[in-house]
DNA sequence: AGCACGCCGACT
DNA sequence: GTCGGCGTGCTC
């Protein structure tokens, strides 16, 4: 003992650290610290660490303690990666909510949160960035040696590094490798994100005098009189917005794409390549300038006012009444008091067309999270946030594990859309209600947005748990749609009715199409038929796994389940009686858009529903027509309510209301209201009246009614007061169970005990496994147990212990054998 | 998540 | 007789 000063007996302390490891194991493991690692470790750090016989890990440092572990001999960490924590104390609270919440591990959780290339392990693969040309005299002899390695070979995971180096510490070299842009960390490689481009046209400022324009015109009348058409037509549309773009002006003129590309090598034109949004906004909606209507002015003050005394505030605005522009307004509050925000927008909204505006806007501090970026972006937005660099974050769900440091606000646009759940690997959180908790975290504040907020929020709010400010005017003069209810009943009495159109609707079509206008046909079915039933013996064909009758699609030629996705070929006679009187019941959209073809042969039809879009780039190129305009008539299920406006649609038909009246679904009214008036929201933007044609059998449904009338707190509580026996959520929490197998028949007899477990501690209040619905992901067969409680009978803490102490012993039973039990919590 | 260990079916 | 299938348990 040579030394005695302070920092000498610092070093002497043994010390223990207890990590998260990316991994779904039920416990954090401890690990112990080489003395010279004593000053180094700090919560939130990034250490290297072996588990299990050879790998090594990427771990997080969630405590440490001077307590070393009694029953066994720890570990030591082999390095620490960071010089300060990557991961705040904060979020490592968050990251334990919502490990808890959503019942899975915090090495889930982690895995969720952490850019992959902030989690290196051994079998991580590392590449060349070929995007990046980098001079490699910077580089010192290990790092040149591995750039060299790479040339050989493109792929080299950790291991392999290890023994090219001879030496166990690669992960500094790495970093610092990554760091200089030199390597990427692979992952699946996923696909860039492509922005859409349009070119947009301005005149010559030569020809902005008359004399000039006039000297243009003569020479173009004489020689190339299209061309002329095309200057003209320019004039007038220029007249009426700000930016002209080709397409516009080849639609306006008349005049071919040639004559205009012409125009450009003339010098007459300049064109311009721009990003643009696939929402309905483009450069003539004015985002840098604008002033709030006085209904917004009204709705924010309002906002405003209701965020000082609650700490979740609902913004109920009906679809176009310019929520943007009071969530910018409030940003720039938050901002203006230091603090951050979080902007969160379902996946599909996030173009960079608003990010581009947005950036206008706030300039450099605004920072975009995308499941579309690649790693290297992502770890950069990540460390921007924790140096507090971006102020603003725009992101998709998964955003909400940023490193942020003081989130004053968080606004979740479109706050119903279940794009926020994840579901399939765990943690099975919804992005809408961890930034409630993550805001709590922070003392910070929640705005909700949506035209159709969900059923929950809606009742949070009218429970006055969530602030409400409602904003029922359309912004700009734009009006709300006409809905116009349309008997099918009387329609086919009076023999009005064309296959599944009644006269209405072909009629507002045909006027549409006429105007140059668009259409949108929802029909809440894929497929051609959803039944085939023999007409003797009235046999229907059922899917073997699920019990459901199988729907034919005419494309395939084949039956279909729509559960598990099983296929089998259409019978020409009947199996039972031996008939050939086979008949189609119901109708999809394949038969919606096949029998239109018939009745407008002319009209461009296409349809969008999961058979159209399961390619790669379909859903783009559907849309991509649509705004080029290259479709006249889109037949759709709900896929054509998302998120997505179009200027030209001014006609949405809803072929049959009835179907969709009776979803079924335990939350069978909330969903059709949703679905019905996001759909009608699609109609009529920018100036154009748009209508809403609704076709049914029962023109005074309740629902439809509401619809008209924009009228949810009708719906909900009228709904709630007379039938407390409806599986409303608001009066039930309710926890899904899934069970997971590949084999169906070995699923459906673990569910059925599993169930039985669950009922000997909850009883009746324990539903399922019937009717015997199985769904299908990547190779499992998943079957889900519904434990419905009424609120206040059970606490949900309590509630949860039960089900982990069930699951535990079930997975330990014979009969569990290779099934995996994964927990889902609604928490309403 | 990996990986080893162990227990049953079809092969040189 | 073994090779290899997967089901099970453990990793600080």
């Amino acid at each position: 003992m040579l030394e005695f000063s302070e920092g000498s007996y610092i070093q002497r302390k043994t010390l223990f650290v207890e990590v998260i490891l990316p991994l779904a194991i039920s416990r954090n493991y401890t690990y112990r610290v080489p003395f010279e690692m004593n000053s180094l470790v700090e919560t939130g750090k990034r250490v290297v660490v072996q588990f299990g016989k050879s790998k090594l890990y990427t771990a997080i440092i969630a405590s440490i303690t001077e307590h070393a572990p009694e029953k066994y001999e720890a570990k030591y960490i082999i390095e620490v990666l960071d010089d300060k924590p990557v991961v705040t104390e904060r979020q490592l609270k968050f990251w334990h909510w919502i490990a808890e919440y959503y019942m899975c591990n915090e090495g889930e959780v982690m895995n969720a949160a952490l850019p992959s290339a902030l989690k290196l392990a051994s079998e991580t693969k590392v590449m060349l960035n070929r995007d990046y040309e980098f001079d490699r005299t910077q580089l010192n002899d290990k790092e040149f040696l591995i750039t060299e390695a790479l040339d050989i070979q493109p792929e080299l995971t950790i291991s392999d590094i290890a023994k090219l180096l001879g030496q166990k510490t690669v992960m500094p070299i790495l970093k610092s490798l990554f760091e200089k842009n030199v390597i990427n960390i692979s992952e699946e490689v996923s696909e860039r994100y492509k922005p859409r481009r349009k070119t947009y046209l301005t005149l010559n400022p030569e020809y902005n005098n008359p004399e000039s324009r006039k000297e243009l015109f003569t020479i173009l009348e004489k020689r190339a009189p299209k061309q002329a058409d095309a200057v003209l037509a320019y004039m007038k549309l220029s007249r009426q917005q700000k930016a002209v773009t080709k397409n516009e002006l080849v639609e306006e003129s008349g005049a071919g794409d040639s004559s205009i590309k012409s125009l450009i090598e003339k010098e007459v034109f300049i064109a311009e390549e721009r990003t643009v949004s696939r929402l309905g906004y483009d450069e003539n909606d004015d985002i840098a300038n604008f002033t709030l209507s006085n209904a917004q002015q009204i709705a924010l003050q309002e906002v405003q006012q209701q965020l000082t005394e609650k700490d979740v505030v609902l913004l109920h605005g009906v679809t176009s009444s310019g929520k943007t522009q009071i969530y910018i307004r409030l940003i720039e509050d938050a901002m203006a008091t230091g603090k951050q925000v979080l902007y969160l927008l379902p996946e599909i909204a996030l173009t960079t067309h608003i990010i581009e505006r947005l950036r206008v806007y706030f300039g450099t501090h605004i920072g975009v999270y995308h499941s579309r970026f690649n790693d290297n972006e992502r770890v950069e937005v990540w460390r921007k946030v924790l140096d507090n660099e971006y102020q603003v974050v725009l992101g998709a769900r998964s955003s909400v594990f940023l490193p942020f440091h003081d989130l004053g606000l968080i606004i979740v646009d479109e706050e119903h859309e279940t794009s926020y759940k994840q579901y399939d690997p765990a943690p099975r959180y919804n992005a809408r209600d961890a930034a409630i908790y993550l805001a709590n975290l922070h003392k910070g504040k929640v705005l909700l947005g949506s035209a159709t907020p969900a059923f929950e929020t809606y009742f949070n709010a009218r429970t006055k748990k969530f602030g409400l400010v409602e904003l029922a005017e359309r912004y700009g003069g734009v009006q709300l749609p006409l809905i116009e209810v349309v008997s099918i009943g009387k329609e086919t009495k009076d023999k009005t009715m064309q296959s599944h159109f009644t006269s209405v609707l072909m009629l507002d079509m045909e006027q549409a199409i006429a105007n140059k206008e668009q259409v949108i046909l929802f029909q809440n079915r894929r497929g051609y038929a959803p039944i085939l039933m023999c007409r003797i013996c009235a046999y229907t064909p059922k899917c073997i796994n699920c019990d459901v009758s199988l729907t034919y699609h005419k494309h395939s030629g084949k039956l279909h389940c729509h559960y598990c996705g099983y296929k089998e070929d259409t019978p020409s006679v009947c199996p039972a009686c031996g008939s050939t009187h086979l008949e189609y019941k119901g109708f999809g959209t394949e038969k919606v858009e096949d029998e239109l073809s018939m009745l407008m042969p002319d009209a461009r039809l296409a349809r969008m529903d999961l058979d159209t879009t399961r390619s790669r780039n379909s859903l783009q190129t559907i849309l991509n027509n649509l705004e080029e305009k290259k479709i006249d008539v889109l037949v759709g299920t709900q896929m054509v309510a998302k998120g997505l406006d179009f200027a030209d649609v001014t006609v949405i038909g809803i072929i049959n209301a009835d179907s969709l009246l009776k979803y079924p679904d335990y939350r069978a009214n909330e969903r059709s209201f949703q679905m019905l008036a996001q759909v009608s929201g699609r109609a009529g933007r920018r100036g154009k009246q748009g209508k809403v044609v609704i076709q049914t059998y029962d023109p005074n449904h309740r629902v439809i009614k509401q619809v008209i009338a924009n009228d949810y707190a009708d719906l909900y509580f009228t709904e709630m007061e007379e039938r407390k026996s409806f599986h409303y959520p608001p009066f039930y929490r309710i926890i899904n169970l899934d069970v997971k197998h590949k084999n169906p028949e070995i699923l459906y007899n673990q569910a059925e005990y599993l169930a039985n477990e669950l009922r000997k501690h909850f009883g009746e209040r324990v539903i399922g496994p019937e009717p015997p619905l199985i769904n299908r992901i990547r190779n499992y067969y998943i079957k889900s147990i519904m434990l419905k409680f009424e609120r206040d009978t059970i606490s949900i803490v309590k509630a949860k212990a039960v089900i982990r102490e069930v699951i535990t012993q079930f997975q330990t039973t014979k009969l569990a054998k290779g099934s995996i039990v994964q927990p889902d919590v609604d928490p309403y």
